[in-house]
DNA sequence: AGCACGCCGACT
DNA sequence: GTCGGCGTGCTC
């Protein structure tokens, strides 16, 4: 018998090809003409099952025909991604040199990758009873959650879960609604809704001058990139919002990317108490499911705005009419396995192939982005003035060279966090280091705690206490001599936020101090907790990493304290600086909003650095500059395109002889293309990593076409090299990081 | 990458 | 006598 058709189809493997598989047994004539690009098709593969992407259909295949098997099913009964979704996918896959069945897996959400068919499910919702529908607008003040979910009914017929959750409403109160017979479960209506006549459910606050001028920049009908860039407090949000109004007036939807920590429940309330349309949001505090209802709501246009992480670049949405990047130098946007991609430069890509505008937003905008825009590639939108009466934070630079620290505090410093607490007001102090101390070390004999599968110190913790390795995560017990010279005298090393913590406590004994890392908030709603305290208004000591300086906003907080602003100047990393002078001036956007004034502290060893004087006398945009004169002379991004090779086996020698080989080879390429460089092979800056040796080839180019040349080249080659199974190897297209 | 098949050391 | 170490080969 003939074969009538042929599925061509990309599998989540390593394998650089595509699959041929006959239709499922089962599939009738007129079902074989309706399959399309980017149908979900489940095949046998091996001794395994896996969901392919199927990328066309033909009628003979360079397969041996008795060697192609027929796939099991179809799975959904549309597309999962439109033909153009998987264009993009595709490229991006191509891009950055990762398979192309595993990136258009990593595109999927985890369900349907596993097998699930695509389909919506009904959701359940809440309404008002006919004895809910009675009640009085304005009824239950006494209980403001209640009123509050109430009005929402009295506005909307019909919340989901997740709706009421964005209204900052804890689940109990459903219960306590329905319980009194108010609310009652319904099931969420499938047909897909009628353009709402008013897409406000609030009306746009006004905006300032500068506002305006920016918004009015903005073009809505053709592909154009703004760099909008406002510092703290300036009001970038209300322009993403109006942004967005335009978008869906004209009946089209919007995706909002923002950081890994940045997605607060409050940024999703502020969204959805301004649009009386569905918002659905993807992000890691999700489960699978979640995940596929969002991912669904967004591809059949349900839901009309998606806010999401990194991935949600990839989502279906059929009428996405802008994209808007939030805080676009954030780090998280790079993805750092796998499929390595940036979600703010795809972002680019997609909005370009769609030809609709892309905002990318920041008050420390990517050295990248502010090239871009001075070369005129995007338009630079500024706001300069801070919302309301707030005043931009007084910055102190404290030399504290010769001083004698207090668990990393200075005499100045401790007395400032001392009077400001004596006054009423809340503190923040930021220390980029979680834990205890960096490191146990011996008194006398200068033993330190080094992990035995890394080459990285390991480092304290107190509660519970125990020697941590943050990079692989190893753990151990507290030694209580020291294992090399049976000493007791072992002492911790350097300052983490716990030493900080139990510090503040003996010296502030009558003021809170709240403690916030990932430690101190990995129990479910921990932040969230944390949060509604520091709120509350009361005097209090945040100390805290990273995570204190990304998407919170705390109004009462008027002074920062940074006790080592110098950590990331002498990085070996050269993104170093660049990456401390967005964490202290976002850190210090944290003080002084609103009404009251903020004060910043900076402990510096370098307070004469010029990057430090820069910074902070003269603004990011000087810093900015300084640095990307030094990248300029340097060859170095965003002047020159940078990918790396990376490689890591348990034997140094497998991994080294492999880079070797890929210089070579690559050296043969250069020769027809004078403007590609190279580095290397040289090892990586933490040379073993769990018990494996990694080393890196750098490229390095003035053009990206001779680097993707290359790269594709030279990835077919090793491919195919006996060598290349026996080390791990990935190749990083635009590094954000370089270790 | 998974996973099966395949051939050599320390354990019930 | 077996469980399991990871080498190597394959996946339409």
């Amino acid at each position: 018998m003939p074969i009538s058709i042929v599925l061509e189809i990309a599998l989540p493997t390593p394998l650089r090809r595509r699959f041929d598989y006959l239709p499922p047994v089962d599939m009738s004539e007129s079902e074989l003409h309706k399959l399309t690009k980017g149908v979900l098709v489940r095949v046998p593969f091996g001794s395994q099952e896996m969901t392919g992407v199927l990328l066309q259909t033909k009628t003979s295949s360079d397969t041996d025909v008795n060697k192609l098997r027929p796939a099991l099913a179809i799975n959904g009964s549309t597309p999962a991604f439109d033909s153009d979704l998987v264009d993009f996918i595709l490229w991006a896959a191509d891009y950055y040199q990762c398979p192309q069945g595993e990136a258009l897996s990593t595109a999927l959400p985890v369900l349907l990758r596993q097998g699930e068919a695509a389909e919506e499910r009904h959701e359940i919702c809440w309404q008002l009873t006919t004895e809910g529908k009675g009640l009085p607008v304005g009824a239950l003040k006494r209980a403001p959650k209640q009123a509050l979910l109430l009005d929402a009914l009295q506005q909307t017929n019909k919340l989901t879960r997740s709706d009421i959750a964005a209204l900052e409403i804890p689940a109990n109160i459903i219960k306590t609604l329905a319980d009194k017979g108010i609310i009652e479960k319904t099931i969420a209506d499938t047909s897909s809704p009628e353009a709402p006549t008013n897409i406000f459910r609030q009306q746009p606050l006004s905006l300032s001058n500068e506002q305006q001028i920016a918004l009015d920049q903005i073009v809505f009908n053709q592909f154009q990139v703004s760099l909008l860039d406002g510092a703290t407090g300036s009001g970038k949000t209300e322009i993403y919002l109006q942004a967005i109004a335009k978008v869906l007036e004209q009946g089209k939807q919007a995706l909002v990317l923002v950081p890994e920590i940045g997605l607060t429940p409050q940024t999703i309330a502020r969204f959805q108490r301004r649009f009386a349309v569905e918002v659905a949001t993807l992000h890691s505090g999700l489960n699978d499911r979640e995940r596929l209802d969002a991912w669904l709501a967004a591809r059949s246009g349900k839901a009309q705005i998606l806010i999401g992480t990194r991935s949600a670049i990839f989502t279906p949405m059929p009428k996405l009419g802008i994209v808007i990047v939030d805080e676009e130098h954030d780090g998280s946007f790079k993805q750092q396995d796998g499929f390595r991609y940036s979600a703010r430069d795809l972002a680019v890509v997609r909005a370009n192939r769609l030809n609709i505008p892309l905002i990318l937003g920041s008050a420390t905008a990517s050295l990248e982005s502010l090239n871009n825009a001075q070369q005129g590639r995007y338009q630079h939108l500024h706001l300069h003035r801070r919302a309301g009466n707030a005043k931009p934070p007084e910055i102190q630079l404290q030399d504290i060279r010769g001083q004698s620290l207090h668990e990393g505090f200075s005499q100045e410093t401790k007395i400032a966090i001392g009077a400001e607490i004596a006054a009423g007001n809340q503190v923040l102090v930021f220390l980029n280091r979680r834990g205890y101390a960096p490191t146990l070390e011996c008194h006398d004999c200068g033993w330190l705690a080094n992990c035995p599968h890394c080459d990285l110190r390991m480092t304290v913790h107190q509660t519970p206490r125990h020697l941590h390795c943050h990079h692989c995560g190893h753990q151990r017990a507290l030694p209580r001599q020291c294992p090399s010279c049976k000493s007791s005298k072992l002492q911790p090393l350097g300052q983490g936020t716990e030493r900080s913590e139990i510090a503040l406590r003996e010296w502030f004994p009558n003021t809170p101090v709240i403690r916030v890392d990932r430690d101190s908030t990995r129990a479910k709603n921990a932040m969230d907790k944390i949060l509604s305290e520091v709120h509350q208004g009361e005097p209090c000591i945040l100390i805290g990493t990273q995570m204190l300086a990304k998407g919170h906003h705390f109004a009462d907080v008027t002074l920062v304290v940074i006790i080592d602003a110098d950590a990331g100047l002498f990085s070996t990393d050269f993104r170093g600086p660049e990456r401390m002078g967005q964490l202290l001036l976002q850190v210090s956007g944290r003080a002084g909003r609103e009404e009251k004034l903020g004060r910043v502290i900076l402990q510096s060893l370098h307070t004469d650095h010029p990057l430090v004087q820069t910074l902070f006398y003269q603004g990011y945009k000087a810093f900015a500059d300084l640095i990307l004169q030094e990248r300029l002379i340097t060859e170095l991004p965003p002047y020159r395109y940078l990918a790396l090779l990376r490689a890591e086996s348990k034997r140094p020698e497998l991994a080294l002889e492999f880079l070797k080989l890929a210089r070579a080879e690559a050296q043969q390429i250069f020769a027809s293309s004078p403007s590609l460089n190279y580095l290397g092979p040289l090892p990586s800056m933490i040379e073993k990593r769990g018990d494996r040796f990694r080393f890196q080839l750098q490229f390095n180019s003035a053009q990206r076409k001779p680097l993707q040349h290359l790269l594709t080249q030279l990835v077919s080659i090793l491919d195919s090299n006996a060598l290349s199974k026996r080390v791990r190897w990935a190749v990083d297209v635009d590094p954000s990081e370089m270790g």
